[in-house]
Formats: C-alpha cells, sequence, structure tokens
DNA sequence: CATTAAATGCACTTCCGTTGCATTCTTTAT
DNA sequence: ATAAAGAATGCAACGGAAGTGCATTTAATG
C-alpha cells in the first residue's frame, strides 16, 4: 500500500484508483485546482466523479476549499497538521491577475481583526490579487 | 435638482426615474445589496436594467462591488471620499452566517501585508464571517 | 421638431455548481 | 467462493446567477 492509499484511509476515504489519480495530480501541483482543471487532465473521467472527489476530499479534511474572489472554487491539499476545518489555519491566497493561477501563502496567517461591539468571528478569507513571483519576473 | 439628481449627473450618468429610485433604495439600506435584492424591491422593473444599473453606478465610482464569498455579488454606495477604484479605501467586509446580510466595515482598513519576494499586490479583499451584531443581540 | 445618443425591455446564452437515479464496483458476511 | 449490502461511478438533467445582442423607447441636443 502506497503512502497515498494510507493518507486516504486514514481519513476514511476509500482509495479507488479515480481518488488516488486525483491526489496525486494534486500533490504535484504546487498551485490551487479547480475543477476545471482536473476535467482538463482526466478527460475521460465524468464531471460528477471528480466533483464528487473534490466534495469527498474536503468532507474528509484531506483538502481544503479556497474562494480567491474569480467565482470559481479551487482546492488545496491540507499541509501537515492544516486544521482549516477549525478555523484555526487561516492563511491568505494569493490570486495572480496574470496568469490566473492562485496559491496558498501558509506561512501568512491573517491578522486579528478587532471587530466593533456584537460581531462574533467565525471565519475569515482575506484574499490578495496582484502579480506572482514566476510573472513578475522575481 | 435633488441632492441626488446632482449626485449623479456629477459623476456622469443621467438621473433617470429608475435610476434615482434605485439610488434611493441603496441609500436607505444600511447593508450591501444583492441584484436579487433590487428584483425584489422593484418588481415591475427590469432585470436587465437593474443589473447594467448597478454596473454604471459601479463603473462612475458611485458604488463598489462586494464579493462577500456567498457566490452572489453585492453592492453597496461609497462614501465620502472612497477610493476604491485606486485600492485606497480596502476597508474589510462582514458577512452574517445567520441573516446572510453583508456590512461595510468602512472603519476597518485591511492591514497591511508582507508578501513573499517577488509579489506584488494590487488589490485584497478580506471577509469575515459571523454573527453580526443585531444576531448576536449586541 | 428632427436627429442622435443613451436607457430600457425582451429573449437568450453561458458557466459553474449541484442533484437524482441507474449501474458498476468493492467490501463483508455467510 | 458467493451472495448481499454499501459505496463509488456514469449519465442526464436542473438551477441560479452573470452576461450579451438587438429592437424599442426615452431623453437630450441643435
Amino acid at each position: 500500500m502506497t503512502e497515498i492509499e494510507k493518507k486516504l484511509e486514514n481519513n476514511g476515504i476509500r482509495p479507488t484508483a479515480m481518488r488516488i489519480l486525483i491526489y496525486k495530480f494534486m500533490a504535484q501541483k504546487e498551485v490551487a485546482i479547480a475543477l476545471t482543471d482536473i476535467e482538463d487532465a482526466f478527460v475521460k473521467a465524468e464531471r460528477t466523479t471528480l466533483y464528487r472527489t473534490l466534495k469527498t476530499f474536503e468532507d474528509k479534511g484531506i483538502v481544503h476549499h479556497i474562494d480567491d474572489g474569480t467565482g470559481i472554487s479551487k482546492y488545496a491539499l491540507c499541509e501537515q497538521g492544516c486544521n482549516c476545518e477549525l478555523d484555526q489555519d487561516l492563511h491568505l491566497h494569493f490570486h495572480c491577475s496574470n496568469c490566473d493561477k492562485t496559491v496558498c501563502l501558509t506561512d501568512h496567517k491573517i491578522p486579528h481583526i478587532n471587530l466593533p461591539d456584537g460581531y462574533i468571528a467565525e471565519d475569515a478569507n482575506l484574499v490578495i490579487t496582484g502579480i506572482c513571483e514566476k510573472c513578475s519576473g522575481h
């Protein structure tokens, strides 16, 4: 049994062929993945299957959902110790307006905000849009 | 000529009856407005007209577009001196998960973030989700 | 009043997310 | 090993919201 299969099983996900392929695909990408990206990479697979695979990954906590403001849901593998489901890993996301790629800046946590009286924060989403290091030429 | 008509004309917007009504509607609301909200309020009007009115307001800079993460575009009147089009008024937005309303916290600017080398910020969006003061009972 | 430009109304399209249900595959118990 | 049960997959279709093209109406201008 491979590392990936273990990872899936440890999180209560049956390690089917499709799921392993999708996990590998996401692992080798350093950017957030949209459903369409996976569709393009696995043309033989059904959109629904890919869709539900992402949902399963998210529900089981090995992937987190990213809203980068483009209107297209993206996903990224959670890093070791990511507690995104507990709202304890509120790192920010960077969306490049040039190449349209979105990356997790996991080292950059969202700063604490003092809200007005009566407001109770439960979650936060911070997206910086601009030019990524690749497009800016470092 | 009313204040609203002046306001519209000063921003290069022809003050038609519809536009004045929509402006008034937005002015009396203290929360961000979705297209559907305006549809519900003006059932006699065409969706497209309302849609394009919001677009016009946004283009002319008297309204700013809000992405609160719900997937539904919302809009709010710019306050005096709002420079949202210049990315100088990056206040944060609060979305209530209970009543589904979104408000501008104009006094709460998005803190400056030090990005990794090579990343160039052009815009930022910070949305805090939680319970608003009305739903929390102050 | 005639001409021109802008605003509006209507119909339609696209995109993405989502669901229902039948079918296939995998696991588990006998 | 095989049958039964449960989960995953494939297929078809729906739904909401944003957006566009074009004809028509309304408002501004000379």
